[in-house]
Order: structure tokens, then C-alpha cells, then sequence
DNA sequence: CTTTATCATTGACCCAGATCAACCCTGTGG
DNA sequence: CCACAGGGTTGATCTGGGTCAATGATAAAG
């Protein structure tokens, strides 16, 4: 291990990672994620309790129930979240994208099971190191705080489109979220990926497969959205978002 | 006003109500709060802040998406919280308990619409001032992000019962989920107090209000509940659990 | 190339819950 | 006393979306 010169130290912290090819520092999610409350110190601090992870496409990050040792903050991929009935039933209450954060309750149990949709990157830490550095960084809880109710107004709007929309909104809301959500990860896009399956989609809206699809079908018909692989081009997203408003 | 002696202003903080008759420290729903995170003196700062509010059924507290300037710990009463459509179709995605928190996301603007079903009384706070009292406070904040997860897996519980259940499942997820916490707040109970009406009740668990009556008059006809004024009386809580469950 | 598997689409039919329409309380005001 | 207003209940009917059953497309395996 080479040595570092005292006066560097200051100004850029011996930060394992930092000095290599992937630091925290070049992550490109970062101002999106919790890490955006942390300074250059405070990320080598983080980075020392973060583990690369990845997962293989329906590998699962976790399961609802089971003792929550870790937390994750999402890098790459989409990640399902769900919980499951005793008969079967599923009900899915997100997907997590690149820059989400897994674990925001530190409950000592996962409130809900997670896998990966396609494959997955994300750090990982351990609960109790988090937690603690959660001890001495209230402007690191403030953050927390902040996502966990913008987490929190998310699912509060979906209880509405599950209560109260119908087939062809539920499924116009979940394309102009997931374009809105996309957007801030890529920038603006015009085909909303859509790496999940139907049945996925249909678990989130709580609609069935066949209803997802023909209402896919529908706005195709319609010249709404044009049908590609693993996603949908958005031909005329004023009608969609007035689908959505009203 | 009196003067103190100095070595009782230790011990019992100069807090202007405390000395009077309806202080925080005697309020029987301050455990159930954010408050329980506040040891005596700090008690005291909070309460100079509070100003205590009653409101007349029906009257609203606040309105979704006005600027957020007060924040509510609801200390008597049911408050309705709801999101309303353009085009009339309501959604009510909770309902406000003694105890409950209303203000927890510190956002600008209220997410949801909040008014009162039973006369209610309620703490109220500048958010301006909360926000400070935050600012050098970590366990306060702590605690507030304690229950804002709480209500985020209430949430996504809530999810569940929109996208997947029966209608039969949904109100019998209403009353038990009703009666657990009323037994926080009033010790354990067997008629569970329903003081909305049942387009409330429809409105909160996706139905109509003829799809919540007779489901009702339907576990009435089999002996699970008896319908009393105002709410109904749990005959046989075993079977309403199982419709949870199952 | 064929086989097998997985997922998506499409059609025919059905049903849980919505809609529409009385009717029935209970309380309030004249 | 009656009138009448605002819930709540009940019945008859309708329909959006579920269920069941093929069929089609894509891809990996042999």
C-alpha cells in the first residue's frame, strides 16, 4: 500500500475506492440517492461500509419478514418490491430504480420482499454500521427522512389510482410515471422502457395479465403508444397524461 | 406572575400550561406520539409552540396542495384524509387517529386534503417552528422518521387490500385494522367505533357505499358482527381475522 | 432444424361489484 | 303533529374486468 503524502490527506481523503476506477465520488446516481447529504468526507466514510453487489435477473435482494441484517441502494437494474398473500395473491408496490434506497425504515424486519427484474448492482450495508453512522449525521437522517416520505406521498397516490381509476388510467399512470421516474435516472425519453413482465405490471396495478395487455393493445390500436421490445414508445403523450389527470 | 424559586426551576421547568391544568405532561396520548420522544424540559419548549384547536365536524384542517404552514398531532376526534380527482372520485388514504401526526413529510405544500368527522381537538404548529425545533433535535427527528415508515408500511398495507382483496376482504381488513388501533388509544375494545359515514368507509377501501352496507348486513345475517349506532360489535373477532389472513 | 418453455395476445363467456331506483329510518324544525 | 333532509338499506339490472381456453411469438436447448 503506497504511502500518502500528509498534505493530501486533507484535501482528499484516503478513501480506499476513491483513488481507483469506481469511487462513490464518480457514481452517477449519487445526487439522486442518500449520498447526495454527504460531503467528500462523510462518502469515504460510507463508501468503507459499502459492498458491491449484483444480482442475476430474479435473484432476490431480500424477503419479507426475515430479519433485515442489510440495506440496499439501487445503482443499476430495476428491482421488484411485493408482498405476498397466503393463497398467492400478489400485490407489488414498487419498482426500484437506480438511485432508490431499500431499508429506509431500519425496521429490524423487511416489510416486504424484493428481485431483481433484470440484473441488478447495488451497495449494500450492513444495518447496524448504517445505523450508526445515521447516529452522528442528522443531516444524513434529515435526507432519510426526506425520501422516506417522498416514499410515502408515492404510495399514497397509488392507493388512489388503485382505488379509484380504472383499467386504461391505471395502466396511462404507470407509463407516465415510469417515463417521469426514467427521466431523471437517463434524462427525458421517449420509449419507456419496461423490463418487467405483464404479470408484473398487472400485480402493480391490480389488474390481470389479459387486461394489461389489451389495454396495451388498445392504445397500439389507438396510435397512444407504439410496442417495442421490453417497452413502449410514447406516440402521443399529451393523451396520455390526460388519461392520468382526469 | 409569581416568582420561581431557582433550585424549582430545575426540576419543574417555568413551562406556562405545565402549572396550569391541561399541560403535555398529562396528556394521555403522548406516548402514542411524537412527543414520547421529548424528555420534560424539552416538553416544555414544544409546548410553547402548540396552540390547541378544536375543529366542528366537517370542518377541514387543511387542503391539498395549499402551502403547508401548520402541522397537526391530533389529540382528540377522526380525522378523514383524502385526495380528490378532478372529476369528483375521492380516495381517502387514511384515517387520523388520537396520537396520529399529520405533517410528518415537512413538505411546502399538503399532500392531501385532511377535515374533521367527529369534533376534533388538535395541537397545532407552525411548521416554521417545528422545523427549528427539529433542527437541534436528532431524537426528535429520529422518532418523526420512526412514524412517517410507519405510516409508509401502513401504506403499502392499505395496497395490498386495494389491488387484491375481496370486498368482503376490504371491510373486514377496515374493522380489525380500526379496532387494533383504537385499542392503542382507548385499551382493548369489542364494538369498534365507526363515526364516518359508509361513503367514508366505501371510499377508503375502494367500493360503493351499497358494496360496504351489505357486506355488512351480510356478516350481521351470519353472526360475525352486530351493527350498533356508530359502529359494530365484534362477535366473533376469530372469523374477521381469518378474512384478513387468508 | 425441431422441441420445449415462457411469455404475450386474443376471443368467448361469466361474475363481483357498480349502477339505478325505491324505500326506510332518525332527527330537526315548523 | 307533519314535512323533509341526510344518512342507510335493499332490490333489480348492468358492465368492466376477471376467468378460461386457445393461439402466437421468441428464445434457449437438443
Amino acid at each position: 500500500m503506497p504511502a500518502v503524502p500528509a498534505e493530501n490527506r486533507a484535501v482528499r481523503p484516503s478513501c480506499s475506492r476513491a483513488r481507483g476506477e469506481v469511487g462513490c465520488a464518480k457514481c452517477k446516481i449519487r445526487l439522486l440517492s442518500v449520498c447526495a447529504a454527504l460531503d467528500e468526507n462523510e462518502l469515504c466514510e460510507l463508501e468503507a461500509l459499502a459492498q458491491q453487489t449484483v444480482f442475476e435477473p430474479k435473484k432476490t435482494l431480500f424477503i419479507q419478514d426475515e430479519p433485515a441484517d442489510a440495506i440496499y441502494n439501487i445503482t443499476d437494474g430495476v428491482v421488484r418490491l411485493y408482498k405476498l398473500l397466503p393463497d398467492g395473491r400478489r400485490q407489488i408496490i414498487g419498482f426500484a430504480l437506480p438511485g432508490n434506497f431499500l431499508g429506509l425504515s431500519m425496521a429490524d424486519r423487511y416489510g416486504f420482499s424484493a428481485d431483481a427484474v433484470v440484473p441488478v448492482k447495488a451497495c449494500r450495508f450492513s444495518r447496524e454500521g448504517f445505523s450508526n453512522l445515521l447516529d452522528d449525521k442528522p443531516h444524513l437522517l434529515r435526507r432519510l427522512h426526506e425520501l422516506a416520505t417522498h416514499e410515502l406521498t408515492l404510495a399514497q397516490d397509488q392507493m388512489v389510482v388503485l382505488g379509484r381509476r380504472s383499467a386504461e388510467e391505471k395502466v396511462a399512470s404507470l407509463l407516465i410515471g415510469l417515463r417521469d421516474r426514467w427521466a431523471r435516472v437517463n434524462g427525458v425519453v421517449v420509449t419507456v422502457p419496461l423490463p418487467m413482465s405483464r404479470q408484473d405490471i398487472a400485480d402493480f396495478l391490480g389488474l390481470t395479465i389479459e387486461t394489461v395487455s389489451r389495454t396495451l393493445t388498445r392504445f397500439a390500436r389507438e396510435k397512444i403508444i407504439l410496442i417495442v421490445p421490453d417497452g413502449v414508445r410514447l406516440l402521443d403523450p399529451r393523451r396520455m397524461e390526460a388519461l392520468t389527470e382526469a
